[in-house]
RNA sequence: GCGGCAGUAGCUCAAUGGCGGAGCAUCGGAUUGUGGUUCCGAGGGUUGCGGGUUCAAAUCCCGUCUGUCGCCCCA
């Protein structure tokens, strides 16, 4: 029989990775309820066409990397990439641009891509995400660093960077993209196969090439960013201000730029040298035009996303505080009668109930209660019931005692024993 | 989607063309009721899967799946 197993790039979560996973959402809860933030739970299944038009028809998220399959009902169907564009939908949907003046909301959950998986990518992975709609100075472009260092430091996160820089709005980016043409018109031949390719589809991303020769090119390219109209480059130049202001330190890069169409103005990841390849872990940006273009009124919208698995390979490993337990040692009928009271008792105490379900011999027990690493083992034979006790054996040393065989002194023996 | 490396017991790995093993872990036993250290023993494998070469394949070849690292891209 062939053993079943998980699909490529699909993982199950569990042990020490499941706790940081719930570090993190606590960690994140804290401080995104602190700012006003509040939780959205969003559909996993949504109408291919809605991240069509959000992220792109000619990224390659789109193109090569959701998982898209048809209903029954002859819809096409993708599982979400992302976030952003469900939040999107939902802040139309739900009609909340018509009762609040700004809207801050987060989500947390799996995202799917159907990509190669390497270190810190896989095709189901999560997400953090945070969007922000309805404001559009810089100040709150700000505050989500801000959050965004107070959530890294309650995590005990401290080597990263934070990266940023200004893609600009749709007039400063059509006028670059002519002049970058022009520029490129000559030294074509200099670059990579795959940068040709981006001249025509993105010729931003000719700046996120890796190749040694692209990089030459590109150091003599005229930058996006010097040629920002004078709306975008006093939005980012507050936007530093006030992360200035806020006591953190960041990286301008010129050079940054997002795979997703939508961004506009301020763009940033927070990336990590511990990583590999994959080192971005946050990043996010402000997308103005989004949200009428989907529909809505114009609305500004800047917002991130946490990948939770980078991030976890991030954090220190934990050293887990243990709990003291006890074991219940079993021997003969009328013991086990009498154990079932006292798990019952116990249980309703909130003493965690530790024993063998089979009728082992006391060695098997004890060297299982020694395996569970229990503190105390409850030695319950049909020797003490006909004395009329229980045997209380302290692990840690080989001490043991004699207690009265009754049900409210033993558990009042035991909670004093298993608080720490 | 493309490339490099890898896949043997639950885990870490030996065996390099000639009988598939060890350590750890698990389970049992060592005066019929006392764990950890020690000693003895047991279970556990279609060598990822499929094909090929060979008298003979874990080992060589081809394909495939999965992992891993990188590319593209992204969190």
């Amino acid at each position: 029989m062939e053993k079943i197993r998980t699909l490529r790039g699909f993982r199950d979560i569990l042990g020490e990775e499941l706790g940081k996973f719930r570090d993190i959402e606590e960690a994140f809860r804290k401080y995104s309820t602190r700012l006003g933030f509040r939780q959205i739970e969003l559909p996993i299944l949504e109408k291919t066409e809605l991240f069509v038009r959000t992220i792109g028809d000619a990224t390659d998220i789109v193109e090569k990397e959701m998982f898209t399959f048809i209903d029954a009902g002859g819809d096409s169907l993708s599982m979400r990439p992302e976030a952003t564009a469900g939040m999107v939908r939902s802040y139309l949907q739900e009609g909340l641009y018509a009762t609040e003046r700004l809207t801050k909301v987060c989500t947390i959950g799996p995202m799917f891509r159907h990509e190669r998986p390497q270190k810190g990518r896989y095709r189901e992975f999560h997400q953090i995400d945070v969007e922000v709609f309805g404001v559009k100075e810089p100040l709150i472009d700000a505050e989500l660093i801000f959050m965004i260092r107070m959530f890294l430091d309650e995590l005990d996160i401290s080597r990263y960077h934070i990266e940023v820089n200004s893609v600009g709005c749709k007039t400063c980016r059509e006028s670059f993209r002519g002049i970058l043409l022009e520029f490129f018109a000559t030294r074509k031949s200099e670059l990579c196969e795959d940068c040709l390719r981006r001249l025509e589809k993105n010729p931003l991303r000719i700046f996120d090439c890796k190749n040694q020769q692209c990089i030459r090119v590109t150091a003599d390219s005229p930058l996006l960013f010097n040629s920002l109209c004078d709306e975008c480059r006093d939005h980012f130049d507050l936007f530093q201000k006030y992360v200035t202001g806020f006591g953190i330190k960041i990286e301008v890069n010129k050079r940054l730029v997002r795979g997703l169409d939508y961004y506009t103005k301020t763009v940033f990841e927070i990336t990590s040298d511990d990583l590999g390849a994959q080192k971005a872990f946050m990043a996010g940006g402000r997308y103005d035009d989004l949200v009428e273009e989907m529909g809505g009124p114009a609305t500004a919208g800047i917002g991130f996303a946490v990948g939770v698995e980078r991030l976890a390979m991030l954090m220190p490993q934990k050293t887990e505080e243990p709990v003291r337990e006890c074991f219940f040692a079993c021997i003969g009928d009328r013991a086990h009668d009498y154990l079932i009271l006292l798990l019952k008792a116990c249980s309703s105490e909130g003493i965690p109930l530790k024993y063998s379900y089979e009728a082992k011999s006391l060695k098997a027990q004890m060297r299982y209660a020694d395996n569970l690493k229990c503190d105390l083992v409850l030695i319950l034979g049909d020797d003490e019931i006909e004395k009329n006790i229980v045997t209380l054996r302290d692990m840690t040393g080989k001490n043991q005692e004699e207690l009265p065989l009754n049900i409210d002194h033993i558990i009042s023996v035991l909670k004093n024993r298993l608080s720490p």
